[in-house]
DNA sequence: ACAGCCTATTGCGAATTGTCATTTCGACCG
DNA sequence: CGGTCGAAATGACAATTCGCAATAGGCTGT
């Protein structure tokens, strides 16, 4: 477990309306009388590699918005097999739950040096009864969770440790634009696969002897889209 | 695959107000004059055992209130796999993705006699713009549908075959409130646990060799739940 | 009662994955 | 440059799960 650099830094509060990702970013709608509305400024952040931005059980007193970076939500099992649930990256929203629940019910962890906007739930909460717009990007937002959440149930957690693999890294590649693959530890990847880490490794050691992936720079690695896809059929 | 009694039959229209769930349903929160608003009557329908509610793909116009019965909701890859995402039962909002997508994104699937009203999702919208309690309604609805999809992945799609199962059969059991538990077939128990239907019916008929389970109506069981919660932690 | 059909159960060998230990590799540091 | 540390890769073996086939059981309709 990586511990170097898992720190949090607070940088600065940040003016929404000159926000560079305003435009993708859940106060997208919000004019200019809204931000008015804000009596404080909004808090930025960064996190280290590793630094955790909420645990499981805290308090839920804020939604996070992710600038830039790699974020992982996991979940616990009472007898200590862990999961996780979710990958977030840039223009994502973090601890969507804070709206109904006292506590998160995931921890959060950078995975990537990380920035981090923080929205206070009280903040969100008594926009969203003011503005329609609002209003609809959240429920887009708990609408993108869950079939994410879908996905993850039927292509990450179903099938063989290989489909498995190759299915995360042409998500993550799809979702990069390109055929590049940020990726992370072995360990990771197996807790997002329910694979052990073992089992991770092996595969991914077979895809690269086999030529469907290799790795220029580490945990960076290139896909052969169109060959890994056609893995998946056969 | 079960298809006798794979029916659906429209059996009248809906005065909301005097629903006999009302108090738990997403209109809970509708005053009288709300309910004036309707132009037209909320319709219900049974279906039968295997009767398909909607299908993956087709275009979402409605959402639909499950008044009594049980629901599965299935997913599939393009290899033909599937895995049942979701089950459902009175009370449970199934098709809420149709506030934002065009097509319903699973096959909706009855596993027992099952009662639905259907919600045109034109209603829920506008309502929904005019009433901050039903806005509210809905943020609780996505929040468990989430919170369940998470639970899925930690519960069901971790750890070996038997802790699956037991994990399900406890679910199910905590859900009705006693120690019972209405089942369906190997092959759903399977698409819900990410198991062949051979794997699923060899660690239930185990289970019942070893006295945690017993089955005194077909799929019906009834489980020693201190036991099987101890099964867990070993 | 019997045939037909569907589902559950079970046996068995093959394939996959897990487990534990060891080795290799790469980054960092003195 | 050698030493150290952590992660990745790999080997060896055990345990689990799959895949296919055969059997048993239950329900329906005749």
């Amino acid at each position: 477990m990586k511990r170097v650099g898992a720190t949090e830094a607070w940088t600065g509060t940040a003016d929404c309306r000159l926000c560079a990702i305003r435009g993708s970013v859940l106060f997208a709608g919000l004019k200019e009388d809204d931000f008015e509305r804000f009596h404080r400024p909004i808090d930025q952040s960064v996190y280290g590699a590793g630094a955790t931005i909420y645990a499981m059980g805290d308090p839920a007193t804020s939604l996070f918005t992710i600038r830039s970076g790699l974020v992982k939500l996991t979940q616990f099992l009472p007898d200590g097999t862990q999961r996780i649930v979710r990958l977030l990256r840039s223009t994502d929203l973090i601890g969507l739950e804070a709206l109904i629940d006292s506590e998160y019910p995931h921890t959060a962890t950078a995975l990537q040096p990380t920035e981090i906007c923080r929205l206070p739930v009280e903040f969100v909460r008594s926009l969203s009864h003011s503005n329609a717009q609002l209003f609809n990007e959240l429920m887009a937002r708990w609408h993108k969770a869950l079939s994410n959440a879908d996905r993850w149930i039927t292509e990450f957690s179903t099938g063989s440790s290989r489909d498995r693999v190759v299915r995360l890294l042409l998500w993550l590649a799809e979702a990069r634009g390109d055929e590049r693959c940020e990726l992370f530890s072995r360990e990771d990847l197996g807790a997002v696969l329910g694979l052990t880490t073992e089992t991770a490794s092996r595969t991914m050691a077979e895809l690269k002897r086999q030529g469907f992936i290799s790795e220029p720079r580490v945990n960076q690695f290139l896909c052969d889209m169109p060959s890994l896809r056609r893995l998946l059929d056969a």
